[in-house]
DNA sequence: ACCTGAACACCGTTCAAGT
DNA sequence: ACCTGAACACCGTTCAAGT
């Protein structure tokens, strides 16, 4: 028994202990730096060790899905359905912003599986119940649902997001040459910085870009409940 | 020269065709089963021939999302705003139908590098243009983008999608169960289905859904743009 | 019965050897 | 100078050998 040996089993395996651990490195490194190899060795463990407790690393994909959806609030109670949902889709917001790689995964997994996670489908139950007790009818339900999941140019606002992981781009364009070649990005992009430190994307208040976008189709859902 | 040799070089090998042929190989298998050995092997060429045309296979991936960008239909030129950013939406749209694979490709991407491609970047620059020729305010503007790039709960709306590759979720709850621990799920499902031939999304018409979606939003910021 | 090292079939990419 | 096979460092997973 050498030193450290107790210590590197006093905490006996466990599937939770493994995906807490995969979740971790997919935080910091992307779901593209995840590895069953790496994983086992952030436990002290052999890789082998790890399909005691899940059957292949889709599985484990699966278990982590389901562990980050349920840190998600659960539905405040006696509120009427718009803050109700409001709530409900900034605290997913919060899970997503702790946990980027999961919208990739929970995608790539309804691709494959073309069914979501039990946690996901939870979570969708959950929402629709929260449209049904305010008074929405199925079809509207249902238009809701497609809102609230549609994703309209098919990549998300973070296209702007000045992400301080990545490395500056080496071949971007200097910025004369950005101008004459992209006017429109350009100007809004002056316009809504003017703290120039970067070109693209500074100085711009995401969570409140959120928070617009949300209410627009919040509100155009509640007129459209009202004349149903 | 061993018999078909001719045939298999009568075409050199060129950047446009690597592209080509891997965009084919994505849009039937998805991007997790596109390797560089696959494309080389599909082009009947040695991996290492194809080093000299792309850099890597990043720059490959980068080659691919410029190149169905490239396919989105020119804006409509001396129409209103608003159907001119509804066609190109749909257009979009279209794009994405052929290449599913293309939204995570271009979101790992901007993940990485912090940066759209090139193609991309002309995409949100002509769309940006099409807004301000309407007469929105460069705030609105900015606003109107964020709303066509959110996606509200991080998954987007083929969540309830049949999609017809995946094979059917070998561990499914039977029906009975499923209506008991996701009841408005269910309800909602049945409601949309009525011929039941899968509990979960048949029947429903994702275009229709998904021009209702944007016309909501539409609808939000001409309101918006009437009151600025 | 349980655990695990070696092995297999992949992958992207480097690099030196061959022409 | 150009091309390319072998090789390297990975990967998920199988499987038989060891305890």
């Amino acid at each position: 028994m050498q030193p450290g040996a107790a210590a590197r089993t006093r905490k006996p395996l466990s599937r939770k202990r493994i995906l807490a651990a995969a979740v971790a490195l997919a935080d910091d490194g992307g779901v593209a730096a995840l590895s069953m190899r790496k994983i086992a060795a952030a436990l002290g463990v052999v890789p082998m060790a790890l399909y005691k407790h899940v059957a292949n690393k889709d599985e484990l994909l699966d278990g982590m899905i389901d562990a980050v959806v349920g840190e998600i609030d659960p539905p405040a109670a006696g509120v009427d359905w718009k803050p109700a949902v409001r709530g409900r889709v900034l605290s997913a917001r919060r899970m997503l912003l702790r946990h980027p790689w999961a919208p990739g995964v929970i995608e790539a997994r309804m691709k494959a599986r073309s069914a979501p996670t039990p946690a996901v489908l939870g979570y969708l139950d959950s929402m629709i119940g929260i449209f049904r007790a305010g008074g929405f009818t199925l079809d509207l339900v249902h238009h809701a649902m497609h809102i609230m999941g549609s994703r309209v140019l098919g990549f998300s606002q973070e296209l702007f997001e000045d992400s301080p992981g990545g490395e500056p781009d080496p071949d971007a364009l200097p910025p004369e040459q950005m101008a004459a070649r992209y006017p429109h990005v350009t100007e809004l992009a002056m316009a809504v910085a003017h703290d120039a430190e970067s070109v693209v994307g500074a100085g711009c208040d995401d969570q409140l870009e959120f928070e617009f976008a949300l209410d627009l189709m919040l509100d155009g859902l509640e007129r459209l409940r009202r004349a149903s």
